[in-house]
This record gives C-alpha cells, structure tokens and sequence, in this order.
DNA sequence: CATGAATGAGGCTTCATTCAT
DNA sequence: GATGAATGAAGCCTCATTCAT
C-alpha cells in the first residue's frame, strides 16, 4: 500500500519559497544541535511553519537531512571548481582551493558539524561524497605528478592527506576559533605542503 | 538527567567484572551502531547481564560514553608514549607516533567511530581531547623548531595538519579498507611530512 | 468535523460530473484499502481532481462513505424490486432474488467491503440498511406463510437465516472465488432452503 | 538493525497478569469502538498501566489485535468441540453446536466486532480463521451426508450457509438484542434447517 | 468551480531510567 | 549485587480539513 502523501517537488513559487525556508533552518538546526539532538519541530519552529508543512516537502528528517548534505556538497564543489578554474600552476591550485574552502566554511559554519554526521545518519551519503571529492582530487594530483611538475606519490594517499588537514585546520580555525583565516595564514600552509618540514 | 543512586566503584572482583563486561559491550554496540542509535538494552544484553545492573555502574548512557571514551584516549596517548621514549629525532619520532597510531586503530576499529561522536555528546569531553592531545603535539614540534631540526612554523598549524592527515589516513586505509598499513606505507607518508610535494 | 462551507449540490453538467468522479473514486478506494486506510487524497488522486474539490461536494470523508453506501443500497434494493415483480410464488421468488443479488455483486465487487465496515463508521447507516432490508423481507415472508405457501417460522429468524446465507455464500463465491454464480449452483440453494437437509 | 526491545514472552508471573490484563482490555476496547478508532492509550488506561507497558508485550496494536482475534478463535473452536463431543446424530450435533456457538457469543460479546474487523486489520487472520472453521464443518457435513444421514448437497455450500446463519442470527439476537437465546428458538432455527421452508 | 499549500490535533512508538523483589 | 517489569516524557509522522488564489 502505497504511501499516499508522496513528497512531490512543489509546484508553485510559493511552495518552493517554503522548502528553501525548510532547508535554511535544517542547516541551522542540525548543526547547533546535531542531528539527533534536533527535532522536527525545531526545524518547523525556526523556519516559521507549521508541523504538517515539513511533510508536504520531505518524507522524514533523514530525507532532509540527506538533501541538505547532498546540496551543500554540491556548491561546495562548484565553488571550488569555478574558483580555480584557468590555474595551471599545482601548487597556487592548492592554495586556491583551500582559501575558496575557507571561505565556504565561514559561510557555512555549519558545514563541518553537518558532514561529520553523516556517517551516522546514512553510510552510502557519507561515503559518496569522499568518494567524488576524492576521485577529483587524485585524478588532478596524478596529472601534475605525471607532467613532472610535483613529486611523485601515491596520489590516494596524498589526496587524503589533504583532505585530512583542510578538515582539522578548517574545524580548529574556523569553527572553533572562528578567525578570519588571513592570505598569510594560507601561505604557511601551502609553504609546508610545498617544503614539509625536513631542513633543505 | 535525574539520580537517585550515586555510580558505584565496584567493590568485589564480581563487581569490576562485571564492569569491565559492560564497557567491552559499550565500545562494540556505540561503534557499531553509533550513540544515539544504541540504546542501553543493546548494551545489557551484548554484555549478558541485566538492565538493571547497568546502573548499579553507570550514571547514564552519557556516562559511560565518556568513560570509555577517557580510558581509551588515556590508552592510546600511553602507547603512543611509551612506543616513541628515547626517541630524539623528529622525523622518526613520527614515523613511529604514526604507526603505533594505526597499530591501535587496528586493536579498537570503532575507535574513530567513538571519537567523532564525542563531539555530540559532550562538548567539553571533545575540546578536552583535542587540547590535551594538540598540546603535547605542539610543545614537541616547537622544541624541535627551536633546536633547528626541522623548519620553523606556526607550530599548532603543523600540529592540526598532522593530526588531520592521521585522522583521515587512518579512516580511510585501517577503518574503510582494513588493510595493513606497511612500513612502506608509512614510510612514504612520513617522506611527503618532510619533503613535501614541491620538486627539490 | 467542523464545517463553514455548506456542502453543494452542483449546479452545472460539469459539477455533477465531477461528484459523480468522487464518488466512483471513494467506491474503489474505500473498497480497496477499507474506510479508515482510505485518504481523502486516495479518492481525489484516484479522481483526478485536486484535494479542495473533494470539498466542494462532500462536507467530510464519512460523508461521502455515507452517501456512497446508501446509493448502492438503493440500487440494490431497486434491481431485486425490479427484477423480483410479478413473481408470486415464493420459492422462485428467492430463487430470482438470489441471482439478481449475486449478478449485483459481480457488478459491485467492492459491496462487501463497504458494508461490512458501514458499522464502524456510522452505526446508524448500518442498522438503518438491516432494518429496511429485512422490515421487506420479513412482510413478504410473513404474507407468504400467512397464505399457506411456506412452512411457518418466525418470520425474522427466516429473514435473518436468508440474509446470512447470501452474504456468505456472495462472499465465498463472488468476493473470493470469484466464480461466475451458476443457474445450478443457486438451484441447489433454493433446494436446501426449500427441503433442509432432513431426509424426507 | 534489528529491534533492541523484543517483544518475549514474559519471564515472571506478575509479566504474565499483566500481559493478560492488556488482552483483556484490548478485548474490551476493540469491541466498543473498534480497532482503528481505539488506541493504544484506550487499551493501557482500560487495563490501568502505563503506555509504555503495552510495548513491553506487544510489538504493536496489529499485534494485540492479532494474538487476541487468534486466542478467541481457539478458544470458540475448542468449546464447540469439546461441547459436540459424543454426540453422533447431525442434527443433534448442530443444534447443540448452535447452543454453544450462542452461548460464545454472550460470554465475549465483542466476538463479532473484532472478527469483521479482522479483514481490515489483517488479511490473512481472516482468511485463516475462515479456512480452518469451514473445513472442519465440511468435512463433518460430508461424513453424514455418505453415511445417508442427511440430503446430499455441495458440503462447502451447506457449511458456508450455516456459517452465515449462525453469524446472522448472533448478531441480530445476541449482539443487537441481547436477548438470552432460548431452546425453543434454537429448535426453531434447527427445524429450519432441517426441513426448509418447503410444505411437506 | 478548481487548486494545492498550510495547518495542527491526534496517535504510534521508543527507550532512558526507576524500583520492588 | 543482580534482575526485569513498569514508567512516561519525548519525538516522529499522518491526514482531515481550511483557505487564499
């Protein structure tokens, strides 16, 4: 038996002003409380609708949950994407690309909190996404390693290294600290991906 | 968030077994299932006692959250200790902070999953991990700055990378691929750590 | 069950065709999924109609259940009146009665349903069917042992035995099975009513 | 991820009562008003527990609803057999079954409400408790009718009619009228089926 | 007349915690 | 110390009905 009630995309201008409300407090709520800590109503109080109106647009709280991630990951990589477009030097790509990440994260301050829970709310979620930010990654790394204009490395493993300190230094700096992370700050970076830390 | 009865400290040797079986079962039934999809009940029965003993031991399900939290936290910055003692070099000083790091994943697999789930459980016991590690971390890289062994950063940046880089490291190849982490494996990362990706 | 629009009775051919949607829509929903499984959209998607159109006609769901069951009861009731006319002698009253009930029910395949929960929707509905059922039958009973033409019982045991036996027998073969109701098959109904099943 | 609170059969004598107060008054509450406008707090406050004791026994009201409609149908077959034991005449036989059957019904005068309730509740409950009573009753009637005790008719058309007699007939006098059946009315009803409507 | 977005009361179910035995 | 039945607050979700366009 079917469910009755299918959540269909709205149809009209208004309705489609409702599910942005919905989806702008979700990203709110679910990262100051965490997803399990949230609350349907919470979501419905802070976007100013009713209960009912939640389920005219998602089907449950992990379907919101899921589209929320799934479009935040999207822009994510869009902005990247666009941002480091015409860069051809690997290592300015790289500091490119962290100061766009950056500035996402301040934007999106939730970002973190809301990724990081995605391993408990839907494994296939949290794993698509490293797995398509990845593969872009290490297809770029291996081209600049092919063309000579890097060292060689595993490009997997170095792709995850990255990813790993864009994560704790994005959490450290931007969320917790909450500084605005300065072209100096970015440099320092660059410069001990570039270097490492062994003497010359 | 009430309590009638204060947490007991076991007093017989049936009663420290007894406590010991219901960590053991917490750290499986958490990692497996994540904190708030495991409930108390999980943990009685994986741990085949009563749900009534359980908190003849334990506050709340928050509590022994932390506690087995704590101890493993404790335990691995131990291991991590005691492996790397009369270490002097740096750069082999990592090397071999990475691989008892990965060494213990392999012991405690839900481990990262415990760890990240910290963080929406209890603030403070979060934050507090990752000062009481960073600091550690931070006071050993600047003292090697200051003598000159490696190149001089901002050492609580180097710290966040390199935390980040065994976090992520770790996730991927120990927690999601289960493979052994070799010498050689190590040995590359520890290789990009000092020379970076710039050519010589 | 408040109500602030009067229920209409459409005023225009496209009205009335549109009620009549409704409520092809309700028999097949309602018969289908049962009265409380049934939603309000279930009928206007069925109907293709939106959902305020639904109460335009209809001032609420039992409404319309109501409605739809009286109608088919007076259908019903017609096609035996009908059907049943000029026939005096009894016995092959029953015998007509009995075909014309069952080739209505093949029409009707979702009848038993709607009756059956006619009770726990609207008691009144269903006592109100019983009691102008069987008030006909029994009187035509009563005339025909009054005229000496059949055995003499109490006339609304032998009403009530008739309707279960109908009801039944209808919802083994028609509902069911699904077999096409036989001349002989009903003759060997008739039989049984007529003889018993004492031998002779 | 399987359900931590597995509905068991309860392990002491004070969990069996009150298992059995629940039955009791599901009993009650489904009979009045039926199972889909009853809830689940209808059914805890009628047994005088809490809400949350209902799910340390049952998985859900279809489960309540299901155990109760099964126990019942045990418990009507059983005394009918028990009751009929020895008697060999099939007249007798149904008389007495009738008496029995009568005498079910003013003892559980909800009986009818929850079996017609069933079809909507559960299919295959319906389904069952009809396959499993009509075919005892066939095969009985096919008995008398080689040993030539009785006409020769279908068995299955003779069982179904009775069935649908013994269903009328309870619900009129029994359920409606709660009139106390009497031996002359039973006699009545047998005469009937004994010798039908048919003038010798 | 027709539409479909919005509403919110009502019902089901979970599970952390208590407590009598 | 150990047991497991009992509790009830809290949260998810449904859907009959309203109403502005």
């Amino acid at each position: 038996m079917k469910k009755s009630y299918a959540k269909l995309e709205p149809r009209t201008q208004r309705g489609m002003k409702t599910k942005q409300k919905l989806l702008d407090a979700a990203e709110i709520v679910f990262g100051e409380k965490g997803f399990h800590q949230a609350s349907i109503v919470d979501i419905t109080q802070q976007a100013k609708v009713s209960m009912g109106t939640f389920y005219t647009y998602f089907e449950s709280k992990e379907d919101i949950f899921r589209e929320l991630v799934m479009s935040m990951q999207k822009n994510m990589r869009k902005a990247i994407k666009i941002g480091t477009q015409g860069i051809t030097d690997r290592i300015e790509l790289e500091r490119e690309g962290f100061r766009i990440f950056f500035q996402f994260l301040q934007k999106h301050r939730y970002l973190y909190r809301l990724f990081r829970q995605a391993e408990f709310v839907d494994v296939e979620l949290h794993r698509s996404y490293f797995e398509t930010f990845s593969r872009g990654y290490i297809s770029g790394l291996q081209d600049s390693m092919e063309k000579g204009e890097i060292r060689a490395y595993n490009p997997e493993l170095l792709a995850y290294c990255f990813m790993g300190i864009m994560d704790y230094v994005g959490m450290k700096w931007v969320l917790w600290e909450q500084q605005e992370v300065t072209d100096e700050f970015i440099d320092e970076l660059v410069c001990f991906i570039k270097n490492g830390i062994g003497k010359p």
